[in-house]
DNA sequence: TTATCATTTGACACTCATTATCATTAAGCA
DNA sequence: TGCTTAATGATAATGAGTGTCAAATGATAA
């Protein structure tokens, strides 16, 4: 935890910007939220039980920032809200999702599942794939046991 | 053009909707923009020429109700609109996209990429698809032969 | 320490896509 | 021709996200 904050810390001030208590608040509730898919509310309401001072708009822009510098993921299933995922440190940035259309949940998959599909994109359609998101909808496996009837 | 408007009247009538006039209208735009990627008021806009009359709400109904029937899809780049693609018939639903960081173009790729990832995802996750998304974010073949600094 | 200056913050007004409301109109049917 | 329900258009309301700006903070140099 701390070594990781200590990172984003230095990541942070390679572009000379600051780790202000609010950044570190917020960046505090994404790491012991990290497979939430928190929408920028929920990290507000989430940063404010530490930090009730924080506004919405500064919980807004430490995500922008983050996203900027490719700390966190902005992401989208399509409910009118933008979630934000802490990226995996290290390992390549694979990471999917399986949305359930009957419970709404949302699980990841950390697998490498398009390899060779990037491959045949970028040679076929001469396109540099800097970044991909992979979302599949369905019934997850809990509502599929309960519900025999689907 | 004229059967797959009656194809989607039978559908619709299948659910006991009808093919109002505006309806119908805002069909026919989605056929003549097959791979546009529409926003609501887009639609709206092209729908009007042809049918002044016709309401922005009503516009958003019938795409809403489209949708509902699997008639289109509605897809979201990101950029805070909803965007609507008109199915493919017959063929499988297979219909990605490649968004250019650069210029911000969309192109689709209509090729089966993920069979295989399918399967293995419904085995070992036990989850049974029903859809899923696939977009890649890079640079497209356009602005890369353009620009050789990237 | 203190002065300085750019960065950051919080409050709040604002935008804009989408949805809800509701009175009116149109369609199907007895 | 009436009756009933579905659909429409206008417009108000919602809600996520952004812009603005004065005040607070933090790093740095003297």
């Amino acid at each position: 935890m701390e070594q990781r904050i200590d990172r984003i810390k230095k990541q942070l001030q390679s572009q000379s910007y600051k780790l202000t208590p609010q950044r570190e608040a917020t960046v505090r509730v994404l790491l012991e939220h990290e497979d939430d898919h928190l929408s920028a509310e929920d990290v507000y309401m989430l940063v404010k039980e530490k930090y009730p001072e924080i506004g919405l708009a500064t919980v807004y822009r430490t995500l922008e920032l983050l996203t900027e510098l490719k700390v966190v993921d902005k992401i989208n299933f399509g409910d009118g809200v933008s979630r934000y995922d802490l990226r995996q440190e290290g390992a390549a940035h694979f990471h999917h999702h399986l949305v359930c259309l009957e419970c709404g949940a949302v699980d990841e998959i950390q697998e490498d599942l398009l390899g060779d599909v990037e491959d045949e994109v970028e040679k076929r359609w001469n396109f540099q794939i800097k970044d991909h998101r992979l979302t599949f909808h369905g019934i997850c496996h809990r509502c599929h046991s309960e519900d025999p009837s689907s």
